[in-house]
DNA sequence: CGCTAAACGAGACGGTACGTCCGGTCTTTAA
DNA sequence: TTAAAGACCGGACGTACCGTCTCGTTTAGCG
């Protein structure tokens, strides 16, 4: 005995209009901002039904959230990898493997298509819990997860303090610069990216 | 014949007014949240007039912004400091300074009064470029700068490197535990804060 | 070359659906008016297909005038009759005829299975011309015709002036009671009836 | 202690505001017909925020009643009347005064000013209880007043019989007219009228 | 009796309007 | 003379249905 269907049946779903959704979403984020992109705007935009919008998202964070993942992958297939998430290089040098990667986020971080989509994440995810936990699962947790498997590739290899916490090193590297661009503290630079990784590294004591 | 009044006269402002609006923004935020907190909703629970709200201030977040800055005001007042942003306390330990102070953090952040508020306004700010500013000048700059300032005590002391950049150190102490908190991406304990200082301040490597 | 086939098979069509609907309509109509009912709750609560609503009637409207227009024959084959429509009873005795005729009318318009459907039918007839016409055809006309044909016999035997025209004889009868019934202008009541045959037959002046 | 104020504070109300939705609504009316009046389209018509009509009106067809009531007080007033009903003449000759006006009423009947609104009214009416009683007292009942002055003043007069009643004879009048123009049975003619009143009045038998 | 075309249930779709809520502006009223 | 109170226009909200359009699945009738 099953339970009575509630959710929509997901195989009838229209590709098309998905797509038009994402992309519609991401244009209006673009140009009027996240909080003047409403979904009524969306789905005008896109040539859909509101409820076509309603029916299979919750909110206009959750569409936003799935058109940047979806962002994300076609970038990710773009580029020919086979998934969304590459792993770090390791060229055996951890400390200019972290500096190429940082440097790439910088200059994604830089580039208007995904600054503020993911800015309008990232407000949405810190006021609203239930899509932060979304944001953290989907987004963030697998790209740290690629620090923390090239960290401990370091710290196997004895480059690192063998009592390093791999939890605290990414977040070492990593909120510093998130934090720069989000609340806009400091310029968002590829020297500040390097200065950062050798601070980290060789820490702040003599 | 006088020149036409473009701003208000600040001398004629009702202070009782400006307390209500803030005990009643702070009040909703805390009860409803931020999105659903509106400045209808500010106006009647404040027994005002919302043209007495949109008088004075340009938008809902500006309101928080200054009702979030007089709290602090007020906490500061009632702990008896004269003015709000107290220094840091110069042990000659640093390490143990530091933790003190991240220790606090932590706690505040933990404190609803508080928490719900800033989370607000960090998101508003993030999306907001206008809000963003104000909040770094007003309410993040002081802050950080008192680290600054106990963190170039010490360098001048010998404890820390001399090729050290203290806006990085300040960024690797705050953000990492900031970062924690807005989204929600770890726990944020008196634990966390100690292992921070103690990563940042010995660095990763060997 | 055939044309393309446009109206749908009626030898294929499901009885089965059919009843459901009907049933439903009535059923929905009595229990929360017509304005609120809809097709689609028509449809869900037959256990039916919207489409298979809109491949045999072209609007809610129709559907009612046909589950009315069943309704009736339903209760005629009940009462024993081979057709809808039974003659009015021809005694001799005009005036006890109609009065025999109208007293039932005042009990049929007071009873709830019939006075919702009726008064929405009445209502959209009478704001949308097709099926104002229909609902004339097939509803109104059939009874006003046993009235017409009582009142020629009662001519013919002498009983009513020669001059009288009976069109506007039926309307005289008819008319105050549906009226009444239908804007709600007094009480349907036997009591009505009588006297409205009364002084329809009699005349006002002395 | 009062009551909470539920009610809008009507003092406050726009009388520019009221006329433009009037104006708007009658026209739409007039234009697509009732059922496709639409909220919606009354306030962009008239240039006004939907919660306009909302705030004072709970229907669209009490919008309509309103507004109808407001025509006939206009045309009233261009009339030169100082009310909006006018009595029906008192010529001496019953059977003249009332065929005077009963092909005032065929012509105003024909009139598409007066017609689709009041059909769209009296078909609201006949199926919303509520609103039927507001047009029975507000608009039908009024009407008929002056009948029933009309006729009692011949039966004092000795032209009708003294154990008519007034109520049936102005349903007589008026009901055959009105039905016949409302569910479209025949044609509504100055003939039918004038036919009517004399069948009334000197009745069916011989 | 088995094939096949149709009618069927289900329900997603692009739309329109609903009635509510709030943003900002403007007007009235009472202190 | 200054706010409170609140009406106003505008516009997005999320919901309900509209009427159309696939989907697979019966089901009926012909071959």
């Amino acid at each position: 005995m099953t339970a009575p269907r509630k959710t929509p049946d997901r195989s009838r779903r229209s590709a098309r209009s998905r797509r038009a959704i994402f992309d519609a979403a991401l244009a209006l984020i673009g140009e009027v901002g996240y909080a003047a992109t409403t979904i009524e705007g969306i789905a005008a935009k896109a040539g859909v039904g509101k409820q076509t919008i309603y029916r299979w998202w919750p909110s206009k964070a959750a569409v936003l959230l799935d058109a940047f993942l979806d962002l994300g992958d076609q970038a990710a297939m773009a580029a020919g990898a086979d998934d969304r998430a590459s792993a770090i290089p390791d060229s055996g040098d951890l400390e200019a493997d972290l500096k190429l990667v940082l440097r790439a986020t910088v200059d994604e971080l830089g580039d208007p298509k995904y600054d503020l989509p993911f800015r309008a994440l990232a407000a949405e995810g810190a006021v609203n819990e239930d899509l932060g936990v979304e944001v953290v699962e989907r987004l963030l947790r697998p790209q740290r997860q690629l620090y923390v498997e090239r960290l401990r590739a370091a710290r196997e290899a004895g480059q690192l303090r063998e009592d390093s916490d791999l939890e605290i090193a990414v977040d070492l590297l990593v909120s510093p610069l998130a934090q720069r661009w989000l609340q806009r503290t400091g310029p968002v630079t590829h020297e500040y990216a390097e200065a950062l990784v050798e601070h980290v590294l060789r820490g702040l004591t003599r």
